[in-house]
DNA sequence: TCAAAAGTGTTCAGCTTACACCCATGA
DNA sequence: TCATGGGTGTAAGCTGAACACTTTTGA
């Protein structure tokens, strides 16, 4: 969406596509979207997604990837296809159609700069409480809330959320944010966790009100199944 | 795809998008897709899927319908978005990106001029066992076929290929063509069927070998509920 | 009365759910 | 020693897979 002003439209952008982002993060205990103030009409001072025109000679997903840089300074994401949506009328300046695509970054990727909550043009939203957006996108964001509530419950992709090291408290922590649902079962949970063998202890422990938690991080190995194999049952 | 064969460019097709549909059928035993042969180059008289422009007012959707509609003269389908192909090289003339649909057609729904095996520019190929295909339209076709089977697995998407009326038998068959799984035990899969409460018995029987077999069809308050609510735990 | 296919009931293993309990730390 | 949160074991209940069995037809 919106190729004119993230990217002035050039000779070699395709005229009638354009490509927006949906980049997700945990941050204070909230599941947050990244989106943009806009400067100019239609939508003017809308929030919007982050989003842009496509060379002539790169990828979807190359384009997608190059506005996650741009906009947050954050490479090596995961990133995945989302949906195509092509109302005619949903840019009333002129027919272009959007490939949606949903990013996942861990608060912990995100640097200061871009982190800056004071920041007029850029700012990151608790999806549980967006502010009114432009064009279509808030039928966007609720799509990609839709598809990743799905994709949690079957993949690991909610480690792209996850620092570094984190203890199963936090993980679960974040799979109750994502689901909107907070009576998870702590037992369960673990054992689930446990068997999936996806995690690997590391040294160290979490200072807490109580007894410490145990630090793991997500085994390497099994990073590069996340994609591919269904890591629950 | 092949904007240029289907439907010669017009001022008011969009420049770089085209739309493929994979149209599946179930007919003979067996999965079937409709191709239909090129007559120019590039990948003149290989196989492909049918595919086409889309105009500057119409959805994505409505596109690919109409395509649908063209090569098989049936309307009323069920229609879902795919995914958008997009590498820069897929169309070695210049620079098209592809939204893929899939479609779900019952062999009783096209008539027998669309069946007719012997048409040179357009017929039905096993997914089993498929020609080369122009493009990356194997991909494509691969792709469609594996998210059919996890449809099929939650939804009941699978009604969409069946008659009418039909045995509790044939939709069994219907089942395990889709998935190549040919071991479904017969008591399991009525159960599911049942506890699913989707189905409702009509008169009459189907003659077969031995006992006939109870007709039934699709409930049409369920089939509303196809598209939106999980059949199957 | 036998073959063929429809249609049903029952057991068993494995998984999910709920819940109770113990452990380690700081105040 | 008590509050707080980390961490584990187990029994009950549900689900799905396997399989044996009965029923109805035509030859």
């Amino acid at each position: 969406m919106d190729a004119s002003r993230t990217q002035p439209p050039q000779a070699k952008a395709l005229e009638n596509v354009s490509v927006d982002v949906v980049i997700f993060t945990l941050r204070s205990h909230d599941l947050q979207v990244c989106l943009v103030r806009r400067d100019c009409d239609p939508f003017m001072n809308y929030w919007s997604l982050p989003g842009g025109a496509v060379d002539a000679d790169e990828t979807l997903e190359a384009a997608a990837m190059r506005l996650l840089h741009s906009k947050t300074g954050v490479s090596d994401v995961y990133l995945q296809q989302l949906y195509t949506f092509s109302n005619p009328e949903r840019d009333p300046r002129r027919r272009v159609i959007s490939v949606a695509y949903f990013a996942l970054i861990s608060a912990e990727q995100l640097s200061a700069e871009h982190l800056d909550e004071n920041s007029e043009s850029l700012s990151w939203h608790s999806v549980f409480n967006l502010p009114a957006l432009a064009f279509d996108h808030a039928d966007i964001v609720n799509y990609a809330l839709t598809r990743l509530r799905y994709k949690i419950e079957y993949s690991a992709v909610a480690f792209e959320l996850m620092p570094e090291e984190f203890t199963l408290r936090e993980l679960q922590d974040a799979y109750m944010i994502i689901l909107d649902d907070h009576t998870l079962d702590k037992a369960n949970f673990r054992k689930k966790i446990r068997e999936a063998d996806i995690l690997e202890g590391v040294e160290g422990y979490r200072e807490t009100g109580g007894r410490p938690a145990k630090l793991y991080r997500f085994r390497k190995d099994a990073q590069l199944e996340v994609k591919a194999r269904r890591i629950f049952p």
